[in-house]
DNA sequence: AGCAAAGTTGCGCAACAGGCAAGTTTGGGA
DNA sequence: TCCCAAACTTGCCTGTTGCGCAACTTTGCT
């Protein structure tokens, strides 16, 4: 009867503790001077359950990033479906920011840790590059027919995700001037032109 | 009095075979059954050295992608100051992508090996994200004092190879259809609307 | 000719990904 | 309520990797 079993229920709690420990360890002790053991251990977990939820550490440490990415993935979903890809993006993108955004302490941290370690920018690419893919997939439902080869969806999914993390890095490191979202949605507007 | 002494030339030398016996490996066992052994033991040098040029494999593979995108990177650099930077950027393109492009076959083969095999993915999307950071500086210098926080340099920049990415890999889905440069060239007209 | 800088190599080690099989937990019938 | 199959965890183990270090070789400059 429980909307989602225990099983489920467990899995997640365990995929959490691990993302956590990461990110702490991450924190306390520089991203590079961790290893996957040191996750498993802090998390309460064997290092071989580890590997049976992320490939390595980057993953393990950016899982709260694709979370809220999802979350935004799913906003996207409920626009109406009279909307344009783009609208739906940016309007999604709107409720998702706006408010609470600059908010989650856990998304200022990894960020900062992002800025302060490049090593990490390679990990960070990859998690937007998979959202791009869910994305366009989103996308695309809303074109049926409109585009035979599909390269309308991923164009669009491609370039909102790279708007999205090319303002992440650069309010990163102006974080006093100005607002994520103010910086985001500006550059949304922008660069969306091509696509109204 | 040599424009490049015997020494660069043999690193060069080095690199490229390196990368050359990747891509042969790659092609004929796929892509995640060759080690950097078998890697540095085609090329004829040894484990250590392989490291001293690449990190990983992926890099290795991908080398020759740098390489091209590096030269179109020079092609901007050469265009007029006067131009807007995504008509630099797009001028460039063409040069770089109208007359030869589809030929070089080195180029078709990473792409078709990317294609079938999508754990490449990941390393595609690296190769792209440095040069899109190479380009961005060339961007930036285009926009001398108009781009205060440097937002639209890297937006610019992001976008476009995030529309080269897109167009490319879209491509290679449908490869009979189209040739890559009208897609990416209608693909760049209608994303670039917003930086025009 | 000769020396300093740059490049190569072998050795060694900590770390890691992931296959396998034995144990443990969960959930859906009967 | 009980039971079993499926799902999950863990330990063990192996092949691979990235890189520091120190010895050796090659290159370039004078």
């Amino acid at each position: 009867m429980t909307a989602v079993g225990l099983r489920e229920r467990k899995k997640a709690a365990t995929r959490q503790a691990l993302h956590e420990a990461a990110l702490r360890l991450a924190l306390e002790h520089g991203p590079d001077r961790i290893t996957v053991d040191a996750i498993a251990d802090e998390a309460g977990v064997s290092r071989r359950t580890f590997s049976n939820y992320f490939a390595n550490k980057e993953e393990a440490l950016f899982h709260g990033d694709l979370r809220r990415m999802r979350a935004l993935a799913d906003l996207v979903r409920a626009r109406p479906a009279s909307e344009s890809p783009w609208a739906a993006l940016t309007a999604a993108a709107e409720e998702h920011y706006a408010g609470l955004g600059d908010l989650d302490p856990e998304w200022v941290a990894r960020g900062r840790l992002v800025r302060r370690h490049p090593s990490l920018a390679a990990a960070q690419v990859q998690t937007f590059a998979t959202m791009e893919s869910e994305l366009a997939a989103e996308v695309a439902a809303r074109l049926q027919g409109q585009d035979p080869l599909g390269v309308r969806a991923k164009l669009v999914a491609a370039t909102f995700m790279a708007v999205l993390r090319v303002s992440l890095n650069v309010w990163l490191e102006h974080p006093a001037e100005i607002s994520y979202w103010e910086l985001a949605r500006e550059s949304l507007a922008e660069t969306g032109r091509g696509f109204t």
